[in-house]
Order: C-alpha cells, then structure tokens, then sequence
DNA sequence: ACAAAAGTGTTGAGCGTACACCCATGG
DNA sequence: CCATGGGTGTACGCTCAACACTTTTGT
C-alpha cells in the first residue's frame, strides 16, 4: 500500500526503554538488528505506529513482538525528531520507559534475530547502540534515578511480594548507594502511608531473620520522599 | 505538492503552551482559530513541523508566526497522538512548555485571526479550547508548578533584573500560595548558591525600603528544593 | 551457641516555620 | 512623624543520619 498526504511525511515509531535489575545490575532490553540500517547492532525494542493505534499501545505491542516481554503500564520519556536520526527518512520516535520486575529470562521475539538484558552502563559507555538509542537509554535511565525519589517506581522493580531489603536493593543498585537498612525500613514502612502494604507472611528460607512481606500500597507519591545524598551509610565524621 | 510513503502516513505539529504572569495572574498565550476545524474556537499556537526541521525549533517558529512572541528557550513537554484527535487525519502534536517574563502586550501574528493572554483558571474551567489543547494545557500548567519547586523557572517569569518580592509572587500567583517573605528571602539568596546573583542595584520609586535587584544566577536546580506544602503564612496553632 | 539478617531505640545536629523586630525610604 | 515594604534575628519543634542494640531464624 502506498499512502499519499498534502503535508510533510512523517513515520511515527515508538521505542521502549524496558529496565529491570538482575544479579545486582540495572541492566535493559536491547534487540540486535536483522535489517539495514544499522543492521547486526542492538537497538531499543520499537517500530511504526499503526495508522488507528494510539502511542502508548503501539509501544506496549512493539515490546511484545519483538521481546515477548509483556508489560501493563507504561510511561511516555521524550519524543526524538531530529531531521535525519534515520537515514531512512524522516521519522519522529515517541520514547517510553517500562519497568520489569527482577530478571525474567529474556525470550526471543518474532522480528528481532536476537534480545538480550544488557547492563546500562556497558551499553551506555560504548557506541554500540544504533540511531540515537544511546541518548535515549540515557533519558530513561536518568528519570528512573529521579522518579525513586518521589514515587514508588522502586516497586516495579521487584515480585509482587516483596521484603524491605530487596526493595532497597533496588535504590542501592540504580542510585549506586548503600543505604542504611534501619533508617530505610523506618522510612517505607511508617514514613508515607501507602507507600508499601504489609502482609502477614515472611519469606521463609534465607539465613537470619525471616523478613515481612510486602505488597506495592495505593501510594503513588512519596512524602517525604527519599533522599539520593542523605542517608548513606558511613562514619559520623 | 502530493507527498507520499508506504508507512502510515501522520502528521507531526508542535503546540506551545506559554505562560505568564500578567496582573497577579497565571495566563497562558491563546490564538483564535481562523480555519476549520473549531473555526472561532481559542487554540493553543502551534502547527506542522517542516520535514527538515527539528522539534523545538518549530515550535519556536510557529510561536513567533502565530503570536509574534519570540522565545530563546523551551523545552519539551509530552505528545499526544490518541487517533481522533485531530478531524484533519491522524496527527501527533508535541507539545513545548515557554515561559515568558511578566506581562509583554500581545502582539497580533500573521495567520492568527486573533491573539490573547488569557487567564489559565479561566481556559481550564470552560470548555472553550480547540482538539484536545485543554489537557495539553493542563499537562503544561502542571509541569510549570512542579518545576518551580526544584528549579529555577520561576526566574523565567521575571524580568533580567527582579526584587525577590516579585520572585516569590510568581511562586504565590502559581501556587496559590502566600509565602514567608522573610524565609523566602533567606532561602533564595543564601539557600542554594547561584539560584540568583546580587546586582549592587536597587529598584527606586516603590513605597518602603528599595529592594535589591538579582539577576537569574548560575545554578539551574535548587537545592534543598522549595515546598509548595510548607513555609506557608499562617498562624502558629 | 553462633552467625546472619531483620527490625527498633536513641541521640545529637541541623533545618525550617513562625514570628518579632530592625532598616530604609516616601509622604 | 507615620506608613510601607525590605530584610535579619531567633527560638521551638521536628526530621533524620548514625549507630547501638534487640529479635528471630538457620546451622
């Protein structure tokens, strides 16, 4: 098929910044390329919109297709459209950031010859990433560090069920902090209402003190929310 | 000309929310639509994109077109691109956030009929915005708010050179507030440094003592941030 | 009993709100 | 002189980082 229009043409593409943390890495979901341009690099997971396809679904599918990650909600980042960001014309890419719990295996996909977790930082210290995706990555991961902040996107992060210290984790390995456990566990847990449910069950099974479960609570907001430079672990000077 | 493509086939246009204080009231720049469709209707300034053009200058070139309101800087808000949105066919508008200093006349443009500042409240309460130009609207108001807690936005409602009285009414006229002047004073000139800058000038004619005149300073973020929920005038209890 | 991890208590420093009060100018 | 707005001083209360300590399990 062949569509004809009175203005400028535009292909609108969505890409999909999907993290997750797995063995104690941020790391993020990245499709080799089977097709010029670029062809054999990874990219982000992404395509055109579809002509009757809102964004947010169109991204919710691309990262289907071609990962067969599913994923329910997710956020718009940014949009990209510098004249020539894509040899093959020009093209306007609608970003957007999805959070996985822990580390699901990766599976391939249809139209992708290859997918894979990659740590963000080796993805972001080299040029491997095709089209702009390395600035993209960059966006993504820069907002995920400033939404744990001030929302409870730490969650996401993690299983269902959840204890205090895996979600800590999760603050630990993006903001590569070490933050004090009890001050931690006081904050989430009595600070901001809402923030995390308790459960009545404990994980059984690890060494010490078996550790309360937890479930995301109705909370979207953090108040007061959670420090990057305090709270770290150190001496008193 | 005809244009054509074997992708779908969308339109790109940029929407510039901009906002600005004008008689201790948050206005945002509003044009009045000359076509079909919403003939008559108020729209945000904005429109298509050239095909070798990059987002943000666009949006600039059409603010400058439809208002003749020129703008250095600004930045980018979100894309909405819900099919339907636009009669015309599918479009996807992005949509760019500008902050302009006080009250500058509105100046008539070119292909806009017509041309107002029009108080916010006023456009969002009714219904009186073309396509979907009130959530849009919304979505920028918001931003703006937020923003001004943990950077320096506020500056960019004020002229070059500004009293901290006239800083900390554009943080009550957004937020609804009535800030501390005292606190506000301390916490903007010796708080964070660089937030402002200390001209040795003074502003003359007011009733009362002269205020010192600031520039805009180097530091974009604040740090700590100011609270909207906080530091509000009151009694004690 | 011991190690290890979860969770609680405590304390001192620092910050922010709510004011009181002084300063500098115009009328 | 007073009125008006600019700016500083200060005290109380609260929060939070630091870290000691108790609890609860596995081995």
């Amino acid at each position: 098929m062949v569509y004809t229009s009175d203005y400028p043409i535009f292909s609108v593409t969505v890409d999909v910044v999907a993290l997750t943390i797995s063995s104690d890495t941020l790391c993020a979901l990245v499709v080799r390329r089977g097709e010029e341009p670029h062809r054999g690099r990874w990219a982000l997971p992404g395509g055109f919109v579809h002509v009757d396809e809102d964004l947010a679904p169109a991204a919710e599918r691309e990262l289907l297709e071609e990962t067969g990650v599913r994923v329910d909600a997710l956020e718009q980042l940014a949009t990209y459209g510098a004249p020539g960001r894509d040899p093959r014309g020009r093209t306007v890419s609608v970003a957007h950031l999805a959070v996985i719990p822990w580390a699901p295996e990766a599976q391939s996909g249809s139209d992708a010859a290859d997918v894979e977790w990659r740590p963000v930082t080796t993805l972001l210290r080299s040029r491997q990433l095709a089209f702009d995706h390395r600035t993209i990555l960059a966006d993504g991961v820069e907002r995920a560090r400033s939404k744990l902040e001030y929302t409870n996107l730490a969650t996401r992060f993690v299983p269902e069920l959840f204890t205090i210290t895996e979600l800590r984790a999760v603050y630990d390995v993006i903001w590569g902090s070490e933050l004090d456990p009890g001050n931690f566990h006081r904050k989430v847990v009595s600070g901001t209402d809402g923030f995390v449910e308790e459960t009545g069950e404990r994980r059984v099974g690890g060494a010490g003190r078996p550790a309360r479960l937890f479930r995301t609570g109705p909370a979207a907001s953090l108040n007061p929310p959670l420090t990057r430079s305090g709270q770290m672990r150190g001496p008193r000077r």
